[in-house]
DNA sequence: AGCACGCCGACT
DNA sequence: GTCGGCGTGCTC
């Protein structure tokens, strides 16, 4: 007896094959089998997954490959899995075998059966949840978070919006939440997902010290592959019962799934941008709903597609699709900081650092107190110029500068990686008087340092500033002994991009400082406040997080903005610390102009040697879209160049796609595919070096 | 995506 | 005379 296997093969959406192929075998392998599949002239991995189809009577009407061998030491992949995978094929417009093997740990691909079966024998205890000593002795919940917690626990499932603000004790919720859950059923498993690897370990670290080392595991593009698959068994067999990670996560297998936490879900790092490019706080919520898990998404700022989805527990607004639960005072930690607002218009012209905040900072370095300086851009200086002839240093791959970094004399294109030595003189005109425009971390460090020398601590030493931004932490923990240095609090002034305004617990900050955060007010890209204000809350949350700390130095917290637009109201909120407020003024301003979330979005991208190529390309697709059913429902913008329209002579254009309805997108993106595929192939398809569809895409 | 086959420039 | 550039085409 033989049968034909559907199978899920890593192969792109855009290739011209079937999202699954058909292979012959012997036995009737169950769907969410992996098996080694022949493919061309290698041997992929592949996911049974449909149900086997007899090929007794029927015609041979395509010689079919046999499969290779089945990896059958691992139990199939579940229906929920393949659902959601299934799910997030067609919603994003990719292949199932492109996520399905995505989703797998990449080791699989080329362990043998009999190594797979070994690893699987190394560790496969599954056992109760080790009584550790903190969990022992849990900390008293406050009110609010006793409130929260009881009515998450309240129903069978549902999605949880939990708004706290930082400080607010909202990770002791999760805590508590993992803790009662895994305790009432053995074999529950709980996801909890962080917006970045840089979080991970100390969230690690926290699980770790209530639920003890051997039941959770961790999964995340940061570990090797034997970690990743070892952590991908654990949550597959079940012996893992708590798993943390990044978006990736959102497809861990895990056979027991009860409950998902997204934290800090409005952060953008949740949408993949490569790839596909899925949102795996979306995902999350999807999953949560088929399996029956309960689902929490925390934020401070929660995005405005999950606060408009929202309605508080106990509302007489009902309809929300999310609960909305509210903990709005911060535990242990000083009252949220004061947000003092510098207009720079009543500053002399090119002042960098106020002199009020330059006051704030030194009576901080004096009493033994820390501040933390932030800015969006790394580097020395954005651009380098000739004050002669007005050369610039262009990258000549791309339409954008190259930044200057004084550390290496590189000039750095942060697009395409182009590098050089910063040249003696102007390549133009030869005047050696070529100096940097504008600043970025690198510079502002060594500003600040200049500022600061004749300023002393306590102890009569010399002040020390830090710098944290993706250069100062390239080399393998440079962030962890960074940090630890702040911690220890070695270092008066921490200069740095977000990369510091997200999660970490630092102590003994008082004063937070914002020093150029204009350039999202005014941006193209509708969603630029929105991330604004998430970040500036987020920052301030890292102001007086010890109440104790603050109580003993007599301090309070500030947040400083220096701000040419000190009126904006954006700013208003901000100071009032009132995301509310915010949030409606925002979700205003979508209604009227009919934006997410009240409308839904696609982006349709080409890449070609030239922009005309790309445009053509996108205008072809375009028309060919009109005589697709329900296309009057969905509205084509013209194609327009990117914001950086040139990377590494790659010209690039877009069209946005929109529609008040979610399911007529869907829809006409579904029959949009093989016209595109086939598009490639016209005269307007010449020149494409590639195109891609994003749904829901983050910036536009 | 891989990985082939297939035609045109600088090297042993 | 070969090694190798990446341009089209195929993979159940």
């Amino acid at each position: 007896m033989a049968w034909r296997l559907d199978i899920a093969v890593q192969t792109p959406a855009h290739a011209a094959l079937g999202d699954l192929l058909s292979y012959a075998s012997p036995a009737p392998l169950v769907p969410g089998t992996l098996v080694r599949v022949p493919l061309g002239r290698r041997e992929v991995l592949g996911v049974v997954w449909n149900p086997p189809v007899s090929l007794e009577n029927a015609e041979p009407d395509m010689a079919l490959k046999p499969v290779g061998a089945a990896l059958d030491a691992l139990a199939p992949l579940g229906e929920a899995w393949r659902d959601l995978v299934a799910f997030a094929a067609r919603y994003y417009q990719r292949s199932i075998g492109e996520i399905a093997l995505a989703a797998l740990p990449p080791q699989l691909r080329d362990l043998s059966g009999t190594q797979l079966a070994r690893r699987l024998r190394r560790k496969t205890t599954t056992g109760p949840v080790a009584e550790t000593a903190e969990a022992a002795h849990p900390v008293a919940l406050s009110a609010e978070q006793t409130a929260a917690l009881a009515r998450i626990e309240a129903g069978d499932a549902g999605t949880f919006l939990l708004v706290g603000s930082t400080g607010s004790g909202k990770t002791e919720v999760y805590l508590r939440c993992v803790a009662d859950l895994l305790a009432a059923d053995p074999g529950a498993q709980a996801l909890v997902m962080v917006p970045e690897i840089n979080l991970t370990p100390q969230l690690e670290a926290r699980f770790k010290a209530r639920f003890g080392d051997d039941a959770v595991v961790s999964l995340h593009s940061g570990m090797t592959n034997p970690q990743r698959l070892a952590s991908w068994l654990a949550a597959h067999s079940g012996a893992a019962r708590i798993v943390l990670g990044t978006r990736m996560a959102v497809f861990a297998s895990m056979p027991g799934l009860k409950l998902v936490v997204v934290d800090e879900e409005h952060d953008p790092s949740y949408k993949q941008q490569e790839g596909a490019r899925y949102s795996a706080r979306d995902l999350a919520v999807w999953r949560g709903q088929r399996e029956g898990a309960k689902v929490i998404l925390g934020s401070a700022t929660p995005s405005l597609e999950s606060w408009h989805q929202s309605r508080p527990a106990e509302g007489e607004d009902p309809g929300g699709r999310y609960v909305r639960l509210a903990m709005p005072s911060r535990i242990g930690a000083g009252e949220l900081p004061t947000v003092r607002l510098v207009d720079m218009n009543l500053q002399p012209p090119k002042t960098v650092i106020s002199g009020a905040l330059l006051d704030a900072i030194g009576q901080r370095i004096a009493r033994g107190e820390q501040s933390m300086v932030f800015l969006n851009r790394r580097g020395y200086a954005p651009v380098l110029a000739c004050a002669d002839c007005g050369w610039k240093s262009e990258c000549p791959h791309c339409s954008a500068y190259r930044v200057f970094h004084k550390i290496d004399r590189t000039l750095r294109c942060h697009h395409c990686g182009f590098t050089e030595r910063v040249p003696r003189a102007c390549p133009s005109c030869g005047n050696p008087d070529i100096a940097p425009v504008g600043r970025g971390t690198e510079r502002l460090e060594e500003h600040l340092a200049e500022l600061f020398a004749a300023v002393t601590r306590p102890d009569g030493s010399a002040v020390r500033i830090a710098r944290i931004d993706a250069d100062s932490t390239k080399k393998q923990g440079a962030l962890e002994s960074q940090l630890a240095a702040v911690h220890s609090g070695e270092v008066d002034v921490l200069v740095g991009t977000q990369m510091i305004a997200k999660g970490h617990d630092f102590r003994r900050i008082t004063l937070v400082a914002a020093v150029n955060p204009d350039g999202a007010l005014f941006s193209s890209d509708f969603r630029a406040p929105e991330r604004l204000f998430g970040l500036l809350m987020q920052s301030a949350g890292r102001a007086g997080r010890d109440a104790a700390y603050l109580a003993a130095q007599g301090a309070t917290a500030e947040m400083w903005i220096q701000t040419h637009h000190a009126q904006h109201p954006l700013f208003s909120a901000l100071r009032r610390h009132d995301y509310t407020a915010f949030a409606r003024q925002q979700l205003e301003e979508r209604a009227a102009a009919g934006m997410p979330p009240f409308a839904f979005q696609a982006l349709l991208r080409a890449d070609a040697r030239t922009q005309e190529a790309a445009q053509a390309f996108l205008n072809a697709a375009s028309a060919a879209a009109d005589a697709l059913e329900g296309a009057d429902r969905v509205v084509r913008y013209p194609a327009v160049p990117l914001a950086i329209q040139r990377v590494a002579n790659v010209e690039r254009a877009q069209m946005l796609i929109e529609s008040p309805s979610r399911a007529a997108l869907q829809r006409l993106l579904a029959q949009w595919q093989p016209l595109l595929h086939a598009l490639r192939r016209t005269p307007e398809g010449k020149g494409v070096i590639r195109w891609l569809v994003d749904v829901d895409p983050h910036s536009i």
